[in-house]
DNA sequence: ACCCTATTTGGCGATTTGACCAAATAGGCA
DNA sequence: TGCCTATTTGGTCAAATCGCCAAATAGGGT
């Protein structure tokens, strides 16, 4: 691997590792469905409103999610649907194993 | 995000995680042109072979590649080609990155 | 200006990850 | 059987990640 390859692969893992976490899988999702603070994004998932900034500024990063703030609130929304098509991708992975089973 | 939602996301991210990483992703991308043995792959690569023969484990453990032994090597193959839907995934993002800077 | 809510930042301890080396294992083949 | 190559496993160390708390910051509204 020379070193230009090198560092497209290792971009395309920093894009990658800021999904590969549930809580901000689960946070892509949610943005999918409509914007929302980062107030009510804790809500929804129930831990430490400074863990849900974080996650949201390594998604930001990133690139995947952008910002904008209203008022006195900071809303979050998807920086480009795209993403989404990482849930089919790993949803893919998942099924082709269970069919890999069931043929055992 | 009650529990079942959360053993849902945490399993998409177990999968999403063994993808996070440039070697296993440039492993990925190679297993798609042709199969590979661990040697092979440690020498296209060019770090220690018990680093590629763990990131491999990673990503059979996964269910992202197989492995077949043949003679005195192991082979491995992809399971599946869906898991390269994740690399146009990761180039959108980017390039829908490069969209908005070129915007600004 | 002051208070209050929302968000981010810094720091800490616990856990996980990643790379190497050395040693164990596996199996083909002389 | 014994050797040799290929692969995996275990140990160690450094670095990165994650979640919480506490403190800093930002900005709206009275």
């Amino acid at each position: 691997m020379d070193s230009l390859e090198k560092r497209k692969y290792e971009e395309l893992a920093r894009i990658s590792k800021a999904m590969a976490h549930a809580t901000r899988l689960y946070i892509i999702h949610k943005l999918d469905e409509q914007e929302y603070c980062v107030k009510e994004l804790t809500e929804l998932i129930g831990v430490d409103i400074s863990t849900i900034s974080k996650h949201l500024s390594i998604l930001k990063n990133a690139g995947i999610i952008i910002d904008e703030k209203r008022g006195n609130c900071v809303y979050y929304k998807l920086q480009c649907r795209c993403v989404l098509s990482m849930f089919s991708c790993l949803i893919n992975v998942i099924d082709s194993n269970k069919d890999k089973m069931n043929v055992l």
